[in-house]
DNA sequence: ATGGTAGGGCACCTA
């Protein structure tokens, strides 16, 4: 049986709940990861996704910063997490569907604002944190699904303005090419990508901008990829989702698979 | 070239 699996950078899980039930509740996907919940796994409020069917959860935590969540209406076994950079980061959780589907819901470090790694520490941890994607999802013991805010707009299109942005920590050449090396590493496919092959197509936009929609300076920060063993139903960004009450800065991304 | 807006938690870090 197919399933759908949704990614949503969620920026403070508990300030945000209202607007992940409404998520849960009209568009009802299978599995739910968030990332940036932004709290330690014991304030994670399971209970109020629980009480509408989402009652599995595979949840790591840091109090104010990172923090990532599987939530599923089907159980998740076992739950397991690797430490990036061994920095004890919450950063990566895996969990295993019922039909044996391998989730990894991974939230790569932002990066700061200097692309450079000789002053900019934060820009160095993101290159080593996927350099270290690229090693360890090298081979995979039956389906996997691999999502999360990854903070790289690996493609020309995935940008509103791809040379005003070469230079702008999450599209500049080495961030693409080591995302794209890791990629190729697993054997990923970019499920988005092969639904909508052609065309601007964005998940995040800054709350800088005073009128996000109109002036569309997006960046496609957030992804689905897959084992080629998993047939893509379908996929899509839910772009209005950027516009609800008190909206996260990224909008959530969707695929059904399998 | 600069500054613009958010969240956490209560000074200033992060995005």
């Amino acid at each position: 049986m197919p399933f759908t699996i949704c990614t949503w950078n969620i920026n403070s899980v508990r300030l945000r709940a209202p607007i992940v039930r409404r998520l849960l509740e009209e568009e009802a996907p299978d599995v739910l990861c968030l990332q940036e919940t932004k709290c330690p796994a014991e304030k994670f409020p399971l209970e109020t996704f629980a009480e509408l069917g989402w009652e599995h959860l595979a949840v790591r935590g840091d109090k104010g910063y990172n923090g990532v969540a599987i939530l599923s209406r089907l159980p998740l076994t076992p739950v397991e997490h690797r430490d990036f950079c061994l920095k004890g980061d919450s950063r990566h959780v895996t969990a295993k569907l019922p039909d044996g589907t391998q989730i990894h819901n991974l939230y790569v470090p932002a990066g700061g604002d200097e692309p450079n790694v000789e002053t900019n520490p934060k820009f160095a941890h993101k290159l080593d944190f996927v350099d270290e994607m690229a090693a360890c999802f090298r081979s995979h013991d039956g389906p996997a699904v691999l999502v999360g805010d990854l903070n790289i707009a690996p493609r020309e299109d995935d940008v509103w303005n791809h040379k005003q942005l070469l230079k702008i920590v999450s599209h500049t050449p080495v961030e693409t090419e080591k995302l794209n090396a890791a990629q190729a590493a697993g054997g990923w496919v970019d499920a988005v990508r092969e639904v909508i092959p052609e065309g601007l197509l964005y998940s995040w936009w800054s709350y800088r901008a005073k009128d996000w929609d109109a002036a569309d300076k997006g960046r496609r920060l957030d992804h689905v990829w897959t084992t080629p063993d998993l047939k893509i139903h379908g996929a899509r960004v839910l772009r209005a989702a950027r516009g609800w009450e008190q909206p996260s800065d990224h909008a959530p991304v969707f695929a059904t698979l399998g």
